[in-house]
DNA sequence: TCGAATGTCTAGCGGTGCTAGGATCGAATC
DNA sequence: GATTCGATCCTAGCACCGCTAGACATTCGA
């Protein structure tokens, strides 16, 4: 048995590697230039290596997204609960948001711009996507305002903060007002 | 000097050719499927050519992009025009907007998550882009709130739009509730 | 009519994601 | 300890990609 295990680990172990790996390649010089050739280089093993962990790029990209979902739900709900009072805590999220966009722009580009073959706005979405939109809920339906479903209320917070990363982040909006946009949107969103 | 000018228009009349197919085979099957060589063998001529009239690929798509930015201006502006009050036009830019980028989705997709290797917030943004953009501006102002630079406010505006758009198409938000999104949107950040 | 210039094509380069099939290595059996 | 045998990994190669050099034809101007 103990062989079998060591396999297991060392396998899990690898697979941990090649995530890490794409990971960095990929915030480095983007994800066009994560290819399974360098990628299997970096790791010193391999291209076909790469598909006995997974079917392919795609869900590579796809993995990396659900990395990238978990740690957005720790962080914005440890920017949530340091504010007080929902206008607070909502303002906190919008940054906290933004803030991981900007720190981790390859992985908010596996997780919403490219395609990692995940289902979405489905039962069948994963679940740390799942939990991330949670994140999000749980800390603005204070300020939804009333006869507004909270749910629906988050997905236009939600997809304005989306609006803004991607545009910033494109060059397509002045950087230097970041800070005002996001003041902008949320003092116009909240309620309270 | 007429076989020239002759030799001119065929030139141009190519061009639109390759612009036309380029578009048409990107809202059938996705940008992806906008090879050179695919390409090409549509317009009936060699791969070289394509390069005789854009720099490569990247350049196509920005010529695309520009073709939408114009006809979404104009859209815009209609809709506007159409519809009485300052609220009313907001919501009436908004809902021509989405419903643009329901529309000719491989367009939106080349204006605003492909690169096609054009300039952006700087003064070398391209004129139908930043006409786009004067569309929103000149109809929001008046919803933008006092103390609230109108520039500022159509850029939040904006960003929020997009980020509806390519969420609701990338399968991230229910369609259903598009509209009622739309209406939540319009109904919190346009003052008035 | 002939040389030059223009236009277009064929062929090919280095790259991509992905896979078939053979070599190698280690574990279990005799 | 030798020998199977199965898992594991790599080499080599497929079809495709964007892009380009150089040959070829065709048309123009003298």
């Amino acid at each position: 048995m103990s062989v079998q295990e060591r396999k297991e680990r060392e396998r899990a172990g690898r697979e941990r590697l090649i995530l890490a790996t794409a990971r960095e390649l990929a915030e480095q010089q983007g994800w066009d230039a994560v290819t399974t050739r360098r990628l299997a280089e970096r790791i010193e093993y391999s291209q076909p290596v790469l598909y006995s962990h997974f079917r392919g790029k795609r869900e590579i990209i796809g993995a990396v997204a659900l990395q990238g979902a978990a740690e957005m739900a720790v962080e914005l709900r440890a920017a949530a609960s340091a504010a007080k009072g929902p206008h607070a805590r909502a303002t906190a999220l919008a940054r906290a948001y933004l803030d991981f966009a900007e720190r981790n722009p390859a992985v908010y580009d596996a997780m919403f711009q490219l395609d990692g073959g995940l289902a979405f706005a489905q039962e069948d979405t994963p679940a740390p996507m799942k939990d991330a939109f949670a994140a999000l809920l749980e800390n603005l339906d204070a300020v939804a305002g009333e006869g507004v479903q909270p749910g629906l209320f988050t997905e236009v917070f939600w997809a304005s903060l989306h609006g803004l990363a991607t545009l910033t982040r494109a060059g397509r909006l002045p950087p230097a007002d970041a800070e005002r946009r996001t003041r902008l949107l949320v003092d116009r969103l909240a309620v309270v």
